[in-house]
DNA sequence: AAACATTTTAATCAAATGATTAAAATTAAA
DNA sequence: TTTAATTTTAATCATTTGATTAAAATGTTT
């Protein structure tokens, strides 16, 4: 059997272990605070087999950055442009994606942006985000409602931040949350899912039209 | 004139000087990603003189953390414990208070939750927390106001991270959504500004009771 | 089975980095 | 002014850490 294509059993090819590994470390420290010894570590195997596969930290940190923006992004570019739905019915299925991707990642938003903070050149290499949702259907849909009063008038730039504030800010401040609120890890998941019903709710509220005098 | 206290001439302390630049280079890289040196390069002094004045690495960063934990509750903390005004009246003067302090430390929140999430027990010395936001005069008011049916009901902890994802959240994402918009740095600070008076009003839509059937 | 290719390992290297030291420079006290 | 204390500097140390190497182990091909 060939090592990496082709590996049916659970057992998981060393080269994927490596990776799965360094994506666990890095979403939780970041680039700098972890060293090789500890994805080696992870994934139980020789440091010298992380330079093998992946040549070096930084070429495997490259790897892991452009796979999670592309998760980050992927999650709100499949919704934002289905042609085939509503404003608000896109909402709740942008929701519900959104809040089960983070629940699974849940140290991804501020790898991210903790990365980003350091080097904001990162972002600019991954040109198609722009596009991907200010020019979205999504985004077309809230303009064009905007424009006939279906809904108040917000500037785009404030939507998105309030509907992704919404979404992904528990996630990135849950540490300094369940703190606050003395909530163990289970019950914050639980609430996250609370929110699912919640958001889209919130949300129309915000947008609902002011009423004419 | 003796060394730190006394120190009136627009020239600061070298301590001073060591302090404002570990801000500065450990809010922007976090803890890993800041050499010594690079503190040292930005204060503008001998690296020696941070062992000198700080002890090591660690003892300076524990300060810095400390002070940003600090800072980062009290702009919540007086607003939220002030008895003279009512729940209505303090939404406004917190969405300014934070956001002018956010504004003049824009990398605050990401440096304190990228740490915590290394970390999480560095949320635990810090104990106050819980207390000064939970069990606040603010908190107080919203449960009353709620049982008495004057705004929507909304669990405590979710109305918490509403209101800091609305005033929050674009600080934290700011790298991102700033190329997501192609928005240059002072535009996105007027933003910021416009938001001062659209999140009091955003919350009480949010708290808008449901008319009786 | 023999020869070859690939993968894994333990040992080691070199550079980066936090910290220390001893001497020099500066400031304060006597 | 002399002496003592404090602050600053350049050089150096010791550890950590990313990376390499050569040999061993494993797998594949003929």
């Amino acid at each position: 059997m060939s090592n990496q294509s082709e590996n049916i059993e659970n057992e998981l090819s060393t080269e994927e272990k490596i990776k799965q590994a360094a994506r666990v470390v890095f979403h939780k420290k970041g680039f700098a605070a972890t060293r090789t010894r500890d994805i080696a570590e992870e994934a139980g195997i020789n440091l010298a087999l992380l330079n093998y596969y992946f040549r070096s930290k930084e070429k495997l940190f490259q790897l892991i950055m452009a796979e999670s923006l592309s998760a980050f992004i992927k999650s709100i570019a499949t919704v934002f442009n289905d042609e085939s739905t509503t404003l608000y019915e896109k909402i709740p299925v942008l929701v519900d994606k959104y809040i089960d991707m983070l629940t699974k990642n849940p140290t991804l938003p501020i790898f991210i942006l903790g990365e980003l903070q350091q080097n904001p050149d990162l972002m600019v290499e991954q040109f198609s985000i722009k596009q991907v949702i200010m020019q979205s259907v999504f985004m077309r849909q809230f303009q064009a409602a905007a424009e006939k009063g279906e809904i108040a008038p917000m500037q785009p730039i404030h939507f998105v931040m309030n509907v992704m504030g919404f979404i992904v800010f528990p996630f990135v401040a849950s540490p300094m949350l369940r703190t606050i609120g003395d909530i163990p890890q289970d019950k914050y998941i639980e609430l996250m899912h609370e929110r699912k019903k919640m958001i889209p709710e919130w949300i129309r509220l915000l947008l609902k039209p002011s009423p004419q005098v």
